[in-house]
DNA sequence: TTACTACTTTAGAATCATTCTAATTTTCTT
DNA sequence: AAGAAAATTAGAATGATTCTAAAGTAGTAA
């Protein structure tokens, strides 16, 4: 049963002394079915660690660590399919400004980022820092997805 | 002799029925030792076609194919050599925005993108159209490189 | 429950952009 | 013309991602 498997992995994850702050498998379910996601015991547990409200930027490598040290490892293929899963369902958004991996941002909201350009590190800018300009006029027969802004920076020597 | 190289080149190029719009190999070189890069038959090849003052966005497969049907084929290793030496000068802007491929950018003022998610094209925005916003507070100990926008186009359906 | 069908997961192979390696060739300086 | 340093090259290697085809699992209707 689902259940004693999550209790077994909460025990592991203990034992490893790891205590992060995620969402319970059930609140985990709930976003999926809130989704039309099927609830399978991989994407509990990536939801589990993704959708706790806390932005952050992962790759699909990272993710697969993280699942690792929690004693839930699985193949890397699903990792990769539950990210454009959820992609597609609107619980986590793409970022290619960075190095060679894609990152998923879990915040959703219109927000723009610093790229370290050395480590390829993302950190969010705040909204309220910075004021979006003006639409451009958009080429026609397309609409606009997303905007975006990168600043790139540079470590001072 | 290298001036007779180019001069078969070009004979080659208006077989094939092709006339682009580029520079001489001779102004190539000269931009090349301005940027102080050795002359090579390759880098002039590349200088050529993508220092004509146009702004475009090319992979490193685009410009292979390019080279291939304007007589000058050349290992993609060169390529890749020569557009990381061309960044370095200062020549071209790598944009990662896109698709898989990196794109090299010619147009080296501040500017901004369209990209159009299906395709990973690139569209200039031009720069009169759009104001930027105030440069958010940067992390401490960094200093910006470059400020980019994006905005993804879909096609309307 | 049972049985069924569609959807998921998986290991491993395949792909694609890019980088590396080590040998050959070319440029620039003497 | 000769030598040292830099550039080019084919092909192998890498790394992220996708694909494949087989085995497992969830939702559903009886």
């Amino acid at each position: 049963d689902l259940l004693d498997i999550f209790a077994e992995q909460r025990q592991h994850s203990a034992m490893v002394g790891i205590h992060p702050k995620h969402i319970s498998p059930e609140e985990a379910a709930e976003k999926l079915r809130a989704a039309s996601l099927r609830t399978t015991r991989q994407r509990i547990a990536i939801a589990e660690r993704l959708l706790d409200g806390r932005a952050r930027h992962v790759s699909a490598e990272q993710l697969r660590d993280e699942l690792v040290d929690y004693g839930q490892p699985m193949a890397l293929a699903t990792i990769y399919n539950c990210l454009h899963q959820f992609e597609e369902a609107g619980l986590v958004r793409p970022v290619h400004h960075a190095g060679d991996a894609v990152l998923y941002d879990t915040n959703l909201g219109d927000h723009h980022h610093f790229v370290d350009v050395e480590t390829g590190e993302l950190i969010d800018i705040d909204p309220g820092e910075i004021t979006l300009p003006e639409l451009p006029d958009l080429p026609d027969g397309f609409e606009a997805e997303t905007i975006e802004l990168t600043v790139r920076l540079r470590r001072k020597s």
